[in-house]
DNA sequence: TATGAATGAGTGTTCATTCAT
DNA sequence: TATGAATGAACACTCATTCAT
């Protein structure tokens, strides 16, 4: 059910994708300043010219792939849909969805990661669309919580910087390790449920409570 | 008072010194990969003829700032020399240093983390000399609290990386939200406190322990 | 006559050509070292870039052409082919054919030659394919000759080397002096025929031999 | 015997001689192109900037060499004394003197001779300054001898020629083929006594004359 | 006069981009 | 529209030459 247009969009929008795909591969393994474009024609099996025809430049398919991969957040949506759990379930789903995907997109993940924080434009773009909305909603959590008393009264802004920063902190050190650090062998079930226990209870045992 | 040969070793250290401080700056601005030795040149005031004088070529430059500025680490020192202090002194001295340090060298920080990631060699040699003994620092800290019964029993490989991996965190969000984030008109000292007490108690209210 | 894809090997085998006696012609006056890049692209109306697009390097210039114009022996072919003539056509054929190559291509084979005695591993490859061929033909026709008693009993290695060696060292010297040199003037055949006489007899008159 | 301006001169024509030598046998060594005045300057243990009170360029170095070593030419001396002995042996031993001289002196000759073939400038002078008046007495010898009917008519010019080409061939074949070939295994006396029979007597054994 | 660090023009080489086919 | 050869600006690096000491 579609005309010869649609048709042509549609393949257009696949030639699209299948470089876009390429490119990021191609980042996430040798980093944008080492890659090349023919390293990107060959892992898309595209020729050199025909990129051009759908990216303007180098720099264009950076650009690109933020905004197709990052700067479209479906994470909001978990987020917003897991609002009226209790506290415990929402956190240890959260963290371990988080958690998954981040140890499954390590490289993809620290490669943008790395260029937001080269390129000041990506930057601004990266904290007002990706990061804003993100650690709004987790402050916006918090604060019922804390409007609820089933929290303590805390510094809100910063306790989100902190969970979040903790989660892509965590994952860092871990791939700076690499395979033969103890990250690889916990389970990721388990680390969802200590990490959500040391966010809710802290370290201190309940009677040395200050 | 130095004999004409220490003068002129005191002028070769110096110029090194200058050439490094220059690169460094260069790199943390715009990346290893995007730097060119005529930017460094341009920033250091010197020739690019003179600069591989002193380094024989980019990459030993970047060596040489990881090994001057990043395999040494005076930060060990100071986890050694607190470790008898009571633990909110100790966590919060420990935590506000490291704020500290972050905040007035984050672009520098950033760059050398980036640089990091990207080159295995350099992962593998700070993985070895930089987070291994810190970390090790850190779980040897808490085990022998956990031991003596002050913090509850947790995944100590885990909750080490886990707050390492926040501080780094945190300051990565900060810098990317940039001047105009919350983060930067956070008080050092109360961030430290806020910090310390969330490590501590954790989010719940005493009475709200499940 | 020929498909789209043989069209455009033709070309670029064209290319390769034109690249190559560019540079031939360049290492042929300035010498390989003193030779760059840009001067054999403006020799060739060729960019830099594409250059490198047949060759890998400088240094791949110089082997291919050698592989190209050196290490393929025709001159070889030349003797096999002659050595059923008599003794004295055969010499001045041989001589009058490798003082036309030689006079033809002065420039270019010094140059060479150059190049075989600067460079070890082309001295080697040029002794074994080159030098090795040719000697060992010579050296096989004075020792039938010798054997048959047509020519005296002579050091056969030693006058094989003699006479190459006059060859390339006549040239030598032709080329040094110069257009204002007296071989300029000398009619190739009459050069050809007196050093056959030369060779043949010496320089005795018959009744002075001792 | 020498007054302080004397002495002065003299230490000051030793450095001369010393960068000089240095000059020549790193330029022997690595070719003239590939050489560098650092290079040079440890060869002869003084300091880069010394070399510059001294010569003036690279260049400077190259044709001073050629002033002090090629265009001063002992070996006419040669040449001028033994006109008066019986042919045979004088050209024996001017053979012999010539062969020792090459082999001894094999990397700096061909190297000189490398860069008179390379530089139109010197080509030009080494052809006035060395080639002319050593070809010349050969030819004078040559002239007399056929006037005196032991020699054949011959073309002098051609001949004088070809036996300093042969002189100058051989041994270029011979450095050529290396340590390996069969040059090195031959006796110098032999060499000698069996080139000046081949360039008396030619090939041919006396019955076979046409 | 002797020194060697500083200089920067010049080298071989790469690669994002263009464009004729 | 797809191609990949051609392009040349830009890079890391070298080295003849200068000059303050």
């Amino acid at each position: 059910m579609g005309t010869r247009q649609e048709k042509k969009e549609r393949i257009t929008e696949q030639r699209r994708q299948q470089i876009l795909d390429a490119a990021l591969a191609v980042f996430s393994r040798k980093g944008y300043g080492e890659a090349t474009i023919p390293d990107i024609s060959l892992e898309a099996g595209i020729a050199v010219g025909t990129i051009y025809n759908y990216y303007e430049s180098k720099r264009d398919l950076l650009l690109s792939i933020f905004s197709t991969y990052v700067f479209t957040q479906p994470f909001v949506k978990l987020l917003e849909h897991t609002l009226e759990m209790d506290d415990r379930t929402f956190l240890s789903l959260l963290i371990e969805d988080r958690l998954d995907f981040g140890f499954e997109n390590m490289d993809r993940f620290f490669f943008l990661l790395s260029e937001v924080q080269r390129d000041p434009e990506l930057r601004q773009q990266y904290s007002q669309e990706v990061l804003g909305p993100v650690l709004g909603l987790l402050e916006k959590y918090l604060e019922s919580r804390v409007a609820s008393r089933v929290f303590r009264p805390v510094n809100i802004s910063m306790v989100a910087r902190v969970l979040g920063g903790a989660m892509i902190g965590f994952l860092l050190l871990c791939r700076i390790e690499g395979e033969s650090g103890p990250c690889r062998s916990m389970f990721r079930k388990e680390l969802a449920t200590e990490l959500t226990d040391f966010v809710l209870k802290g370290l201190l045992q309940s009677e040395d409570r200050t």
